[in-house]
DNA sequence: TATTGTTATACTCTATAACTATA
DNA sequence: TATAGTTATAGAGTATAACAATA
């Protein structure tokens, strides 16, 4: 009965039904592209001793000079937690200063120190070397396309700390 | 002294050799997005009790029927020993069976049971509306184009086992 | 009450090494 | 020698809860 099924709803679930569907699911090129470029930049940076993440930090005290570790927890959607590690290794290395905020001693802002300028042009020239290898087969314009179509994807994103 | 500085090499570094550094990295971006939407995965597919990772094995057994775990490993860039308890999950579940390859007794080939089938499809469902959500500034011609990019930059990766 | 910086901790994901059985 | 499936384990990344000091 119901040879012809008219009705949209199959009376037996088969396999046509799901065809490339992992292939059509952007989340699951994201996941790859990600995870891809991110084992290059991890490899890139290793002979100095930094990770990704830690180029992050750096990089965010060097452009936002006086800002706090809960102002560069939420920019880079991570947790206050989290960044204690990666402060203390940068601190360690003299890459930046922490100076008491006089106005609100519950603050301390971050300065990047000279070593600590030129040790994140040296990273960050690292990582464009990579980048340039894992975006060897995209054009300039398809390579600032992209920027632009992933930021319009996270940069409502609210969730970090 | 070398105050007009024709020199590329600057004597002093400053901040303003990096300036909207993290902006410009792309892989910074498809971090952040790919986390962005890896969240809003793993809410959608929390009620059914399954995670992005086991619903891409899932389709890869139902897209593949007759793969090898060693099979769905490499096409999904994971490790042979990462998938075995992803696989006892949804055994558990009874969403696909192992058959012994007559002609190589080290194999076993995975197939879905109509269960599996019908899980598949609620969970790709789930993740479809997921995406619906991140996706909702993109045009469907730029969702197309975005996915293009992101092939491009992981296809040829082989670095899975 | 809320925020900052911090510690402790747990959970997930991922990577490596080793083992057996088979080819 | 190489591969398949498995176990055990270690390392990152990330999450929550709690705390003292301060606002």
């Amino acid at each position: 009965m119901n040879e012809t099924n008219l009705s949209r709803t199959p009376t037996k679930v088969s396999a046509d039904h799901i065809r490339d569907a992992l292939d059509q699911l952007v989340g699951y090129h994201l996941r790859r592209a990600s995870v891809h470029d991110l084992n290059g930049a991890v490899a890139a940076l290793d002979d100095v001793g930094a990770r990704p993440i830690t180029m992050s930090v750096l990089l965010s005290i060097v452009e936002q000079p006086g800002s706090t570790s809960a102002d560069i927890c939420r920019m880079l959607g991570i947790k206050r937690a989290n960044i204690v590690g990666l402060l203390q290794q940068l601190e360690a290395r003299d890459l930046f200063l922490r100076k008491d905020d006089p106005a609100d001693q519950r603050i301390q802002r971050l300065y990047p120190t000279e070593t600590g300028l030129k040790t994140a042009l040296d990273w960050l020239n690292r990582i464009r070397q990579h980048e340039e290898k894992t975006l060897r087969r995209l054009s300039l314009e398809e390579r600032a396309e992209l920027r632009r179509l992933l930021s319009l994807i996270w940069s409502e994103d609210t969730s970090g700390e």
